[in-house]
DNA sequence: ACCTGAACACCGTTCAAGT
DNA sequence: ACCTGAACACCGTTCAAGT
């Protein structure tokens, strides 16, 4: 606001407002408005000032990926099977996902995905290789439900854009299918997993 | 290479090369390397000039999505039932993906995935509907099975950089289940599918 | 330690101009 | 019709300098 503070008077930023300012820039404007200079103006700071806070843009993007990730993320109490565990791990995800729809492809163009928190990877992993499956066979189902979440939440903000012409070239049966309007992305979700599920149980 | 043509020389630049140029740097180094100036260099040509045959950098960006899902497109004749059509298609697009990993990320942020070819579409709807699905659930059906091939990429070109240092902060299981190396990607793929098939026969 | 300001090498895009 | 060149408003990032 006021335009100058002058150098060395702090401003008292913390790693935390930066991330919190550049979801919040994100849930605004999308992905595109972050920017390291306009992440800077919008704390009323120079952008060279966020160097202090994060190593670089990159670091920044991951940053705002595991801050994301970490706030959706419930306990992990109440899961009595395998199936369940897993469910609840992509429903977390689905949620952060939901929250900040801009940030989607942020989470597809960075790491940490896979990872996401290690300890909860390594969780599943007990979880799974406890119920029977390999350590690889364990990974590539932790893999292939967050790939399936993640998917569906790109292409679902995609079609959203579109809702209001549908009807450009498209078919009798598009059309059809479009008119009780967009699908519901928890259901639809929900479905998939179970489709997921009963695919794995196979496995055993 | 030789730096002045001269204006109104034309290059004889069509729009196919521009598309091809794009993928083959996208291929080369990646969706960052990616740019209007860029791309115009690499063509021995100006910037200016690429704004002739593409309207801007976003409908150089669709373009090269729709150019990549028509490369992998086969002909959709042997399919008996909508499972094989519905697992061809799947197929088709992984493999499009599989050729250009470095534009996965670029179909993620673009529609166009939903669409791919509109008429493709229709066709997919009109087999699924014949099945006994209504139109809303099939268009659900195909667009829950593109997620998962989409999501499948962008996080297993993740894995790949991570390949050489798993063991970061990994606990015992995560790095087992690294130990016999990456998952193979077809396998894993080829999986899902028969999972999410076997799930969308549970709703006849 | 924390912040600024100028500078460098980039962007996408518009607009007037050349042939 | 096709291409150029200067210009505008942006980028990320380094580096030296202020307090």
């Amino acid at each position: 606001m006021s335009s100058s503070r002058g150098q060395g008077k702090h401003a008292g930023l913390s790693r935390e407002q930066v991330l919190q300012a550049a979801v919040a820039l994100i849930d605004a404007e999308g992905v595109g408005a972050l920017s390291m200079r306009r992440l800077a103006r919008e704390l009323g700071v120079e952008a060279m000032t966020l160097y202090h806070h994060v190593q670089n843009k990159g670091a920044l993007e991951d940053a705002v990926v595991e801050y994301i990730l970490t706030e959706s993320r419930r306990e992990p109490v109440h899961a009595a099977t395998w199936q369940e565990a897993l469910t609840e791990y992509a429903l977390d995800f689905h949620r952060g996902l939901l929250a900040h729809p801009g940030a989607a492809i942020l989470v597809a163009s960075r790491p940490g995905l896979t990872e996401r928190n290690l300890s909860d990877l390594e969780h599943l992993l007990q979880i799974l290789t406890e119920a029977g499956f390999s350590p690889p066979t364990a990974l590539a189902i932790v893999h292939a439900t967050a790939a399936s979440v993640l998917g569906q939440h790109l292409s679902v903000s995609d079609e959203h854009r579109e809702s209001p012409a549908p009807a450009a070239g498209a078919g009798p049966l598009v059309n059809s299918a479009l008119e009780p309007g967009l699908p519901d992305a928890d259901a639809l979700l929900k479905f998939t997993l179970k489709a997921l599920m009963a695919g794995y149980e196979s496995l055993l």
